[in-house]
DNA sequence: ATGAAAATGATTGATTTTGATTGATTTTAG
DNA sequence: CTAAAATCAATCAAAATCAATCATTTTCAT
């Protein structure tokens, strides 16, 4: 068990519970105590926890950031899973936009090394993309705080003087009914607008995803192909009359 | 088993799982360990992985990199001085415009901790900006690689949505006859389209800027107020019948 | 074919990480 | 408040991993 692996698992448990024990990491983590103490002891120093006598529990400030390295393990499998096809579907020439959010995030390091450009709202990708040595253009706009995503009228704006040949869309809920929809009406403003800028149109959206509402709506499942991993017979032959849906295995 | 396609299979599996262990990666592609080592070794030296005891992970920069070390510790306390005294200029409830480079990005530190609101094409500035709770737009366009500075007619276009109390703006070059310049066009472009939209222009540029003159003119001398740290007095005078002046002292 | 250069794999001792143990400190229960 | 229980930091030896070295194999130009 590698050191980043480990504190992946005690960020992800962190982030999720706000507070953990140390037991509780020793049981699922199965290493000793000590090593849990000194992993703890580090990621404190690193400013990602806070020590308590017992466990340790969240730092607000840092962990929203798009520079701390954890993530769930597992589902990032299957959000990379996914964020690989997505980049499959890529072809040389093309002209995309990538959404804002992490799914989304992890296409880059697949996209293939054709001559493309990218037109993106998320500022988190960005580096990246330089990185790889990618034509990018950024919408403007207002920059949202928590999740850097330009939005408002000056995103809404910036992006009319373009045109994609294929746009790669998150999404926090994915329904048979209500489509598509994400809790920010202001980026649900923007989420469609690409969409309906664009020729074709990809959701990427794992299991946890599908099935959830939130409140805005940005598109109906006809608008998208649905890009996800597993899902059970039941669900999926309920969108498969509206929408064409790719499955990516784990 | 060619060199390269270790590679390729080390690279791949990284990306795909974030780690990789060395022994696994022994399994997997069948040669000795300290060939794995050497490989690893190898990716990191360039830049594709960061190595970790017991394996490697996937290596992410940072977009804020102080790649470029400052030339010298006197010229960077003389754009702090510079940066200092054009932020003391902003006032409550301003809506300012702060142009791409390192000399205006000294400013943000020092903004007031007043109600304001920036603008910007200098997606470096981005991250201290939301740091300090500041409400932040970035105007769109194409990336420029190097400097990270938005240019283009994105650029341009997105721009003329907003209207500035005051502007900030970097040069390369301060001339009594030339005026304002900088080396690339498209930066010209939008540094000359801010002034346009702004009711007050301050132009900061050290000594080592004054005199110089690089390709492109953004603006005359009489358009802005020029921020600077000492000047000759022949100099100066050349400049007064023209603008007004402002010397920081260090 | 031949020799030099490069790549590989095994071995070494050094370094880092880990888990167990210690006694000190903090929390909990009565 | 006191004592037991839980948690803690510090320490040390074992295990894992490391970099360095060297003999062997492979590659490649001649």
């Amino acid at each position: 068990m590698l050191t980043d692996e480990r504190f992946a698992l005690i960020l992800e448990r962190v982030k999720q519970q706000d507070v953990v024990k140390i037991q509780e990491l020793v049981d699922v983590i199965g290493v000793s105590e000590s090593t849990i103490r000194r992993d703890l002891t580090e990621l404190e120093n690193k400013k990602y926890i806070k020590r308590v006598h017992g466990g340790a529990k969240l730092l607000k400030g840092k962990l929203q950031e798009p520079s701390v390295p954890e993530k769930s393990f597992k589902s990032s499998q299957e959000k990379k899973k996914i964020a690989q096809f997505a980049s499959s579907q890529v072809e040389e020439g093309d002209c995309i936009f990538i959404d804002a959010g992490t799914t989304t995030q992890q296409m880059i390091g697949f996209l293939p090394d054709k001559e493309i450009v990218v037109v993106t709202n998320g500022l988190m990708h960005i580096e990246q993309l330089l990185q790889r040595g990618i034509k990018t253009y950024l919408i403007g706009g207002y920059i949202k705080p928590r999740t850097n995503a330009m939005i408002g009228r000056g995103a809404l704006d910036s992006m009319k003087a373009y045109r994609f040949d294929k746009a790669f869309m998150g999404t926090n809920g994915v329904h048979f009914e209500s489509g598509y929809t994400t809790p920010d009406p202001e980026e649900a403003q923007v989420k469609e607008l690409a969409i309906s800028l664009s020729r074709e149109t990809y959701v990427l959206a794992d299991d946890s995803k599908v099935g959830e509402i939130a409140f805005s709506k940005f598109g109906n499942t006809e608008d998208a192909v649905l890009i996800t991993n597993e899902l059970e017979e039941v669900v999926k032959s309920q969108y498969k009359k509206q929408t064409t849906i790719k499955v990516v295995g784990v």
